[in-house]
RNA sequence: GGAAGCGUAUCGAAGUGGUCAUAACGAGCCGCACUCGAAAUGCGGUUGUCCGCAAGGGCACGUGGGUUCGAAUCCCACCGCUUCCGCCA
């Protein structure tokens, strides 16, 4: 969430920018007017408390002294009576406040293009050129039937639309990418990797900025009011929740896999058919903690990091730079990996890397100390995808498909998959 | 799921209705002194947050309520931890 002291002394110029999403003012106005009220009921409570702290020390001695308390003792009464109506009042509107304040977006940075979609996403980079079929080429869905490693339709029998069945090489090649994509960020990029659960509580939902916003998008498990993850984010994000860290802790990088589950992805009616769009899928996803000077660069080598995945896979992408217009609830800046998708004739979203500057450390109370002894300030946080598992199975099948309906495992695949080639048996 | 116990600063822990919660006491950590240096010892320091231009003030003993002039202390609910029992990969 925002700082209200920021929203308080350059409104203007945060109405503004969160306005640049094209999306209405997200009701900041209310937002300036409970924090008015805020302060001045408080204020006032303040003051009757001190009055209240002062005046009843006096009873014990007087009683001592074998004098009457029972005027004190009434007036005190009526004011302890007054101090909890305020004290009401200031929860109530603390409460509005507050809920007022999670419900307004990160502010984008400067250098992210206004815009209204992702349309107006502008491209910044191009890795290597979509390969040339000189046969007719099947999508992906169709590559993983014809070989028997994807079922679709057993899928939907025993969960419904939305889910996959992986099979044999198919199931063994998801295994085979979460592997390498963790061995890659493990060994060479620094990353200490997380296993963490892949249910969580409300609060830990609030914290990374899914709710309250966005319940109706996450599968809700009542019994135990838990949630399922929509991603790794938001358990690694929160490790460090009420938190505060070393200076020397920082930069704190986290890689994990899990499964991904989202409610969101069935109402669409786009990508109905393949891995593209699931309820469930599973992602190895990259954290970083990190000092706020250093967060734009770190977004930098977090988004190398997880292009390396598909440079190593040698899969051609490219990288966009959000619109406001497209950018995700608690982000100040997104790069978007796109992978080449045959079927689709198009690039499609692999990888979304954020930073979220304290957005999401100001929600989840994650806090570091410069110095040793002076204040802790909020860490910045960032993420990525490093990648989308079903996507980048999704373009293997698709970019190394072969004439003779096989397919070709990427190089860095093979040691994984102990094979060098599914075919057809 | 059942029973009991417990949740206080970085850690251990005291406080069981008021007159020191920036919290006793112990440990750790930082600084200083002593020392050639270290150990030991001594002295000092060591929570966060909110309101306010400031002076100053408010809040926090797991969380939220309640009782009371006054709650870490009494009552209720919830959360978490520990142990025992049951179940179980």
């Amino acid at each position: 969430m925002l700082d209200i002291k920021r929203i308080r002394e350059d409104f203007d110029g945060v109405k503004k920018a969160v306005e640049s999403r094209g999306k209405g003012d997200f009701g900041i106005e209310e937002v300036r007017a409970y924090d008015l009220k805020r302060r001045e009921i408080l204020a006032t409570v303040e003051q009757m408390k001190n009055r209240q702290k002062v005046e009843s020390k006096q009873i014990p001695q007087l009683k001592k002294a074998g004098e009457d308390t029972t005027g004190l003792m009434a007036e005190m009464k009526k004011l302890s009576d007054d101090i909890k109506e305020l004290d009401a009042q200031v929860n109530e509107v603390e409460e509005k406040l507050h809920y007022a304040l999670l419900n307004i977006p990160n502010t984008p940075q400067p250098d992210v293009q206004p815009g209204e979609d992702d349309s107006d996403n502008v491209e910044i980079r191009r890795w290597e050129e979509p390969r040339e079929f000189d046969f007719e080429q099947k999508a992906h869905w169709d590559i993983g039937e014809d070989l028997d490693i994807l079922d679709f339709e057993r899928a939907a029998k025993i969960a419904g639309a939305r889910f996959t069945v992986y099979k044999g090489a198919g199931a063994r090649l998801e295994r085979s990418v979460i592997n390498f994509m963790l061995n890659l960020h493990t060994e060479e990029h620094g990353f200490t990797e997380i296993l963490p659960p892949f249910m969580v509580n409300r609060a830990a939902m609030t914290g990374t900025g899914q709710l309250p916003k966005f319940e109706e998008d996450m599968f809700h498990v009542p019994q135990k009011n838990f949630f399922l993850i929509p991603t790794a984010e938001v358990p690694v994000t929160n490790l460090y929740d009420g938190e505060i860290l070393a200076a020397d802790d920082l930069p704190v990088y986290h890689t994990a896999y899990t499964p991904c589950f989202r409610a969101e992805a069935g109402s669409a009616g786009r990508d109905t058919r393949g891995l593209i769009r699931q309820h469930q899928f599973q992602k190895v996803e990259l954290v970083k903690f990190v000092k706020p000077e250093d967060s734009n660069e770190e977004l930098e080598s977090l988004t190398l990091a997880a292009e390396e995945v598909l440079k190593r896979l040698e899969i051609p992408y490219r990288v966009v730079r959000l619109s406001t217009g497209d950018l995700g609830f608690a982000s100040a800046k997104t790069y978007d990996i796109e992978v080449w998708m045959p079927s689709y004739g198009k690039y499609v979203e692999i990888s979304s890397c954020s930073n979220f500057e304290n957005y999401q450390a100001r929600r989840a109370n994650i806090r570091f100390r410069p110095e040793e002894k002076s204040k802790p300030e909020f860490v910045h946080t960032l993420n990525g995808s490093g990648l989308a598992v079903g996507r980048t199975v999704a373009a293997i099948l698709e970019n190394y498909q072969q004439a003779d309906g096989s397919v070709v495992i990427p190089e860095v695949l093979r040691t994984y998959m102990g094979m060098d080639r599914i075919e057809k048996k």
